[in-house]
DNA sequence: ATGGACCTTAGAGTGGCTCCAAGGACACCA
DNA sequence: TGGTGTCCTTGGAGCCACTCTAAGGTCCAT
């Protein structure tokens, strides 16, 4: 599979793929005869863990630190747990938190329908900083 | 209300409300004789505000063109109506995404507690990739 | 009047992408 | 065989949103 491929397969970007490449975070092998990489399913497995890591506020550091713990054989678990650990109340805060917003998003679009069509005069700035500013 | 006030009643950094100001985001008056910020209540919404809209994914430059139009008393409807409009989808894919991995998560403690307390050769990294690679 | 916690500025550094230029590879069509 | 177009490579620059540092000034309690 070449980087174009891998790209489409898992939604991530050629370059944010070559960046993660240049990180050490991905090791892939090369076509000799032009230097192409050739990417397999067990790269874009590791992609996967990568970018789900990310979005749940992992950095690249710690990512690697994981990546590389099974590389060398090691799985050295306390420090894996603690991460792991330490990451979720992060992940609970920001769930809340979104859920919030979500419900005052809607309730900002669904009441600005109504003013846009009636009287063209909103204040939705206005009323837009006053349900996000708490 | 000086800096590190507003920092602590928000939870944003001196840096970060600082940086801000530099951006035009916060308009603050100056203590005449000795340069010192003077924060109210007005800029800690403001300040609430722009820290909601980035958490939901709003650029700095988005979060901007609000606040600048209601400075210049216009209240733009459409374009606020159609920021917030396209942001909405991000928040709730970001939701369902948070949530699975807090289960995942949670499952990866539960269960990693009980190895490192059994076997100590537990192979915790791989579960976890395995976890979160999809 | 001294220490420590605060303030100011300009500017540099960081993380995580994101993009660009310049050149090479390959597949297909004529 | 050449042309067109999409892909590949590298190194490096650019960007966003912070985050921190340096060097100096202010305020206030002991």
């Amino acid at each position: 599979m070449k980087a174009i491929e891998l790209s489409r397969l898992t939604g991530t970007s050629v370059h944010t793929i070559r960046y993660y490449e240049r990180l050490g975070l991905l090791k892939v092998p090369r076509n000799r005869s032009n230097g192409y990489h050739e990417f397999s399913g067990q790269h874009a497995g590791l992609l996967a863990f990568i970018r789900r890591s990310r979005g749940v506020g992992l950095s690249l550091t710690e990512i690697r630190s994981f990546i590389e713990a099974i590389r060398n054989g090691r799985s050295r678990c306390p420090k894996v747990g603690a991460i792991v650990r330490s990451a979720l109340p992060t992940v609970e805060r920001d769930i809340a938190e979104l859920v919030v917003m979500r419900n005052r998003m809607k309730a900002f679009i669904r009441t600005s329908r109504r003013r846009c069509h009636g009287t063209p005069t909103g204040t939705d700035v206005r009323r837009l900083i006053e349900l996000l500013g708490k």
